[in-house]
DNA sequence: AATGCTGTCAACCGCAGCTAG
DNA sequence: GCTAGCTGCGGTTGACAGCAT
């Protein structure tokens, strides 16, 4: 898109990923897995650079990919951690389970950023001027692929696992909607050291692993649960710096 | 109902860092 | 120590959906 091709002058295609690409993509890495991304397209029968196979794998096809809209939480989180990190996408989508950084990035640069920017007196301001899109189903009229059995997040709406989050935790965490919930640095700094922790050191395949978090493609620690367990535990972390920063 | 505008998101490019030879 | 090849990251782009007029 836009930019003179890398790809175009191998003979090789580019732009939407069509149903049936994602289809062979993801049968072959789960036969053969992706350890060399040069050579998978060829193997794998794909008119594609690796660079293009091991974007669309990594930010759409990949079982443990979280799609739907961000959670309050995750925009906060994302806020906090991009005033602690920067620009530095790929760590904070390692801090987010399920989400990557392209789409991090994307919510950062389309939203987020403006809502900063704009609004410092009222915090949040209300909802989003458009409804929720619907997960765009890139150039596959089909929708995205038939994915492995595996695939958390086939539900139509893309809300849906998100929205079931968002009320669990909502429970919990109300507070950093309607209290102006603020996380000072030094929580993130505390909270997120522990959440390293308890995630890298009882499993061994932590989401810390610099490179790709999710890399493990079996053994992911990403299940509902997991993730689910990642939040509260996270908040409760910040129930807990919040009250002893009260004393 | 038609048109224009804006926001969102997938995908691309180029560069930096790492590793093997 | 140097070079080449590969991977991963961050910035950017353009197509498209949905809202406003």
């Amino acid at each position: 898109m836009g930019r003179s091709p890398c790809c175009e002058k191998l003979g090789l295609k580019r732009g939407p990923w069509t149903a049936e690409e994602d289809r062979i993509l993801v049968s072959h890495i789960e036969r053969h897995g992706h350890s060399n991304w040069r050579a998978l397209p060829k193997q794998a029968g794909l008119l594609r650079c690796g660079k293009s196979c091991r974007l669309r794998w990594i930010n759409y096809l990949r079982p443990d990919v979280k799609r739907g809209n961000f959670t309050g939480e995750e925009e906060d989180a994302i806020i906090q951690l991009h005033s602690m990190l920067g620009n530095r996408w790929s760590t904070i989508a390692a801090r987010l389970p399920g989400r990557t950084d392209n789409e991090i990035k994307n919510v950062w640069n389309t939203h987020l950023k403006k809502r900063l920017e704009s609004s410092k007196p009222s915090g949040k301001p209300g909802a989003p001027k458009r409804k929720a899109k619907k997960p765009m189903a890139v150039a596959a009229p089909e929708g995205p692929t038939s994915l492995p059995a595996s695939s958390p997040e086939q539900s139509p709406s893309p809300s849906t696992s998100s929205a079931a989050e968002d009320d669990s935790m909502a429970t919990s965490l109300e507070i950093s909607s309607d209290e102006e919930f603020q996380i000072d640095d030094s929580f993130w700094s505390e909270t997120l050291a522990m959440t390293v922790d308890s995630y890298g050191s009882g499993s061994g395949s932590g989401m810390e692993s610099a490179g790709d978090p999710f890399a493990a493609d079996s053994a992911s620690p990403s299940s509902s649960n997991e993730e689910m367990d990642f939040w509260v535990r996270l908040f409760i972390q910040a129930g807990d710096v919040q009250s002893l920063s009260q004393i």
